[in-house]
DNA sequence: ATTTACAGTAACAAAAAGATTAGTACTTGC
DNA sequence: GCAAGTACTAATCTTTTTGTTACTGTAAAT
């Protein structure tokens, strides 16, 4: 999805995984309301498109910072977790969150 | 320069200021060597071209993340540095670098 | 019977980001 | 005298990312 030199420091590897205008904010929302479903997600992010939010759930599941739990009924029900990985990197966004709200 | 919706969360803030390929690297170029050259942190920033360098460290500038010292010599001696603002920054980085070389 | 909601998907268009090329003016080293 | 290094800048072109439109099939609610 987007493209920094993966083969350097670990600010570039997070930087071609997470890239991007949406991710960062998606793992954010999940993280605030684990289990959430696609559409609330949507409503719940600002402004994203079915599309792209389609798109980086897809990468972000592949990529191992979400769960797709799909009970597989009809209507559909799907319910999005963060994984192990995705959890250890809230700490992170948590002490970023804070930054941006005192200093920006 | 990226347009993430500044109206809602610290994590927006953060990514609508330094989102995109390079800031995050340059920021943590300049701190791991305070008093850099443009040209020194072009090489060391791992692909980068000049016009890019020269637009966020622009943005980057006017953002209050990055000091240019200008000399006013001929030929040129230009040096920059982080701002009080841009070495807050970097304890989140430290964290974010550490977590991407042990988790990705 | 029509609308709404669920969770998507494909094809395509637009916008943003990034790269390329060429050039500025001056100086030191060869 | 010529090349290389200093720190850029403007204009243009390409690539990447993001957005738009239209659509799937089922069920519950109005």
């Amino acid at each position: 999805m987007n493209q920094v030199s993966q083969t350097s420091c670990g600010i570039s590897k997070v930087m071609s995984q997470l890239g991007g205008k949406w991710k960062f904010l998606i793992i954010w929302r999940i993280h605030q309301n684990e289990g959430i479903r696609f559409n609330q997600l949507q409503r719940d992010t600002n402004g994203i498109t079915n599309v792209m939010l389609n798109r980086c759930l897809k990468e972000l599941t592949q990529d191992g910072f979400v769960l797709r739990k799909d009970f597989h009924s009809v209507p559909p029900h799907v319910e999005y977790y963060l994984t192990k990985q995705g959890k250890s990197f809230i700490k992170i966004m948590e002490t970023m969150n804070d930054w941006g709200e005192n200093n920006l």
